[in-house]
DNA sequence: GTATATTTTAAATAGCTATTTGATTTTTAT
DNA sequence: ATAAAAATCAAATAGCTATTTAAAATATAC
């Protein structure tokens, strides 16, 4: 009866909050519903009971978890009317602090998809990541100029979510401090997101000079 | 007896080939000694008798694969003596290409293992991927200039492998061919290469005249 | 050619985990 | 207050898979 509505219900509410930060630390197949069980103090069957199968508590988790970072992280990083480059600076430093947060699961949970899919992540692709991608696509259209192509608009985007997801994966290894310690300064994500804008930014530059470039003399 | 010399023994040789390229296709969990038998056409006791248990095959799995890999790809991708700018594309080039080529399977079966460790990614990490991150990094020191903060190296460091790495994600990416499109033309991973030398040489650049700026000024 | 060591095989074992079941308790509606 | 519905629970089931075992086959050494 009750799936996304209706009246609070405690049980349920406890599985999707215990479930998302429990895949999002182990993934979805080495999370067993007995522990998400045992952490959110209630039975094995409730799962059953609630979400008819652990693969849809995955996916209700998972969309909680969306919901949840984005209260906390809005998608445009709070920049609404500026210039194109403050905009973009926006949209990546919402996007580094959802991946660095240690309370955001979302892109955690994405993050151990990428490597072990369900056949979930292309729902949650098309419906919750595809708007923000396109956004960010505007964007970097804007600031290449109108003579880029398509594929340079396509690799500008490449390189900056690269950049940012590259955080997810230092972020989830678990190594010992020594190789850790090579990798990257974790403590200082916000720092990061700016050397992300910097970088970028120039590396956009950089393109659409070579594009005006080659139409002025090619 | 017979673990890693000796002569070449064709059951032992049969497992290493089929089990990098399934382990690089589905993870270590998601496969199957059976399967990896199967296909290798030997009998499931056989990874108990040449390499103990599926944890041992899976590391000389990977090491097989790695070995593989940079023979197809010299990881300097072919350049000695040229400017630093020349050298670290050769780098960037070569990891792509690994990234990208069909038949390398090292760098696929990192990219499960960045999702879902097991034990045996720190002794990869340590003795086949440090040596290449040192080498990475001397590169981006010198083209950043002696001010440079290792902060400044590490981030920088971190934007190139992090575009690089972008590539795996979206390789191993299963979707349907109108969400596939939207990402990456997979097709071209050359081109990408090249864009990759371009956004990061300007990156790079970008930041190095910023230490300059505040040197002369701060 | 025989004995020894190596390799391969089929079948059984053991452990883990998602799911189901049916009874019990709690909540809701009248 | 009572009947119906919803929610929780303990225990059992069923399926999968790494590993082991011991026998059979093959190769090697003397």
């Amino acid at each position: 009866m009750n799936d996304t509505n209706g009246p609070p219900l405690k049980t349920r509410q406890r599985l999707l909050v215990t479930a998302s930060r429990i895949f999002a630390e182990k993934g979805y197949q080495d999370t067993t519903i007995a522990e998400i069980c045992e952490q959110a103090q209630t039975n094995i069957a409730s799962v059953n009971y609630h979400f008819r199968d652990k693969e849809n508590l995955y996916l209700e988790a998972w969309r909680y978890a969306f919901q949840q970072d984005l209260e906390r992280h809005p998608s445009d990083g709070g920049v609404k009317d500026a210039s194109t480059e403050a905009r973009l600076a926006g949209r990546i430093r919402s996007l580094i602090a959802r991946i660095a947060d240690p309370k955001s699961h979302f892109f955690a949970i994405v993050h151990r998809e990428m490597a072990q899919q369900t056949r979930l992540l292309e729902k949650i692709m098309a419906q919750e990541i595809n708007p923000e991608r396109q956004a960010l696509n505007a964007l970097v259209k804007e600031l290449l100029g109108r003579n880029a192509t398509e594929k340079q608009i396509q690799f500008c985007h490449a390189s900056i979510v690269g950049q940012c997801f590259h955080l997810l994966k230092v972020k989830h290894l678990r190594l010992s401090d020594e190789t850790q310690c090579y990798l990257m300064d974790m403590s200082d994500a916000e720092a990061y997101a700016e050397h992300v804008v910097q970088f970028s930014l120039a590396g956009i530059k950089a393109i659409r000079e070579v594009n005006r470039h080659n139409l002025d003399f090619g």
